[in-house]
DNA sequence: TTGTACGCGTTATCAC
DNA sequence: GTGATAACGCGTACAA
């Protein structure tokens, strides 16, 4: 196919046109041109009139990052790194961040670390290479002091879901730890004695908080901690599905399972799902459908489109200079009560 | 040149260290420090490790938007615009697309048009404003002539889900209209003559592609196309809801659904939750969850990260001058069995 | 109302 | 090996 030659007097160069062409088809300086484009206000009508003729005949576009050098650092560009967009915990967040940056006129990017360190660190890099505004991040890795620098250049960092490590800034959690006890909680009122759990990385903090929650309400109900009923590194499906079978079948086995996050929740539930053993469910985070399956799921939900906005506008307050001691925002969980976390005990026969 | 009152000596505040901070104190030419930092070849040894060391102390991260606007155009990102990132379908679309762009160190920006045209324009500006090196949108907007100045100038810019109107550009679709052949095929295959669908605009091309898929599998079956069975402009999940009580209670009701979406679908398996009547339902793309409902979900399939990533690695073969003619690729669809498209009709009674 | 000169932080060119 | 100088495209300060 042959580009079609548009009838202009410019040759149509491979070249994008800057204010300098539009100024010297327009017959006025690239200043006025910038004035122009950036609508202040001393330009007479008719030469207005002019250059944004040219404007569109030459299809001229200001050049955001040339402007963005010149300007100091307003690239207009906020970061979010997250564990994984495909996760709806995270798009959700993601979401939300980005409804408010659209407020702004303001563009986020979105990299997924994979829960790995190494490879945070490096995209990190690039988001502060690339002169971004500000950085939203769930954390992976266990040291952020290399960001101390940046925050004290003036660079918003807030973190989400997790704290950081070795570096004060802003945190919106969850709470993970209330949630969780009251999930455990809410079994042991239904009769349980023996509650499975299966989990992530228990050293991630919400792992560890989860699991403090679970371990609070077992004591707080004079219950004993049975390490034997717990699985941990469980994030993959099928190992959260082995878990399932292997609590099932524990020789003193559970009469209730808690599962830490949606992932984890899905793949015990279709562990359970041709279980004949009719075994109590709670899962933390709320997914689609819960309601729907035949045995309606009991959840710790909370709103992780809420969490993403409010870390946005934290960090637009910030961009706007407000001075503000270093915010630990949490945001609340609600035990949604379905079905599945209100059967009684039933021991196998 | 002579008056360099600047920097005499004192530790950086509040402003970033570029490279002539970092030359002066190591005392060697802003050109030397470039070779360093970008791991050019003819470096003393001695002198790069003084150079890496001081880089160290101040902090230095180079300004990739410098970098870039004397680099021509490599701001080493490519954008995608979604309708909402809170979507499955697009968020593993995301995924995909970041999966390929994280192999060639770019980073994405993501944002979601809502399915509004002037917004969609508004944000695809402010993305070419910032010379993005490339473009990938499912568009909302019926005219992108205004893209084809931006096309010649070499950014390469696929659309996704929807072909482009008034423009040549890459383009990869999912099979629509063959993937609602297959399913409303597979109904009258067990007996269904009267179906019903509810969907979404059928205007907007998917929609029209499904509806023509639906029609024309009635055709070839000699079947009556009736326009009551037809429910549009449901993507509100009330209105799917509304929409299935509607054709539930029709005088000649539908044996079989089907539903044009997956946020649809949920929608009209919520409202058939409580319906005695076994109707049978199909629904086009598949979701968490389809298999374990009471009734498990007959789906028409299709893999969106992939969809995400043949656009990503079309879009780099592209940025790289790989001349390749136009591309347009179409995404097979898979009808996944699973038993609520198998049920027979059941009349109600 | 409009134009000139310079600087933002980096890389390319071409000397030394 | 290393360094001086000129771009890149735009905005700021100030002059005309």
């Amino acid at each position: 196919m042959e580009p079609k030659v548009e009838s202009t007097d410019m040759p149509v160069s491979k070249s994008r046109p800057t204010m300098q062409d539009v100024a010297f088809a327009a017959g006025v300086s690239l200043k006025t041109v910038s004035r122009v484009v950036n609508n202040e206000p001393r330009v007479d009508k008719q030469t207005k009139e002019r250059v944004n003729k040219v404007i569109a005949e030459l299809g001229f576009r200001r050049n955001d990052i040339a402007r963005s050098l010149r300007q100091g650092q307003a690239s207009s560009m906020i970061s979010l790194v997250i564990e994984d967009i495909a996760n709806p915990f995270y798009s959700h967040i993601a979401r939300g961040v980005e409804m408010v940056a659209q407020q702004y006129n303001y563009m986020v990017t979105i990299s997924s670390s994979e829960e790995n360190p190494v490879r945070e660190r490096g995209l990190v890099n690039g988001i502060l290479r690339r002169r971004v505004e500000g950085l939203l991040i769930v954390p992976a890795g266990h040291d952020h002091s290399y960001l101390a620098a940046e925050q004290r250049l003036g660079t918003p960092i807030i973190f989400l879901d997790r704290p950081p490590v070795n570096l004060v800034a802003d945190t919106i959690l969850l709470d993970n730890r209330g949630g969780t006890y009251r999930a455990i909680t809410h079994l042991i009122e239904h009769g349980h004695r023996r509650i499975g759990m299966i989990g992530g990385n228990p050293f991630v903090f919400t792992g560890a908080e989860r699991l403090a929650g679970y371990r609070a309400a077992l004591h707080d109900h004079g219950l004993l901690f049975d390490p034997s009923l717990l699985r941990f590194d469980r994030d993959d499906p099928k190992r959260a599905q082995e878990a399932t079978h292997e609590l099932l079948t524990h020789p003193d086995p559970p009469t209730a399972l808690f599962a830490t996050s949606n992932r984890i929740s899905v793949a015990v539930l279709q562990a359970l799902h041709h279980s004949t053993q009719g075994i109590a469910f709670i899962g933390f985070d709320d997914f689609e459908l819960a309601a729907m399956l035949p045995l309606p799921v009991t959840v710790i939900a909370h709103n992780p489109l809420d969490m993403g906005q409010r870390a946005a506008e934290l960090l637009f307050a910030r961009l706007q200079g407000e001075e503000l001691p270093t915010q630990n925002l949490t945001i609340p969980t609600e035990l949604i009560i379905r079905g599945s976390g209100e059967l009684p005990p039933c021991h196998k026969e």
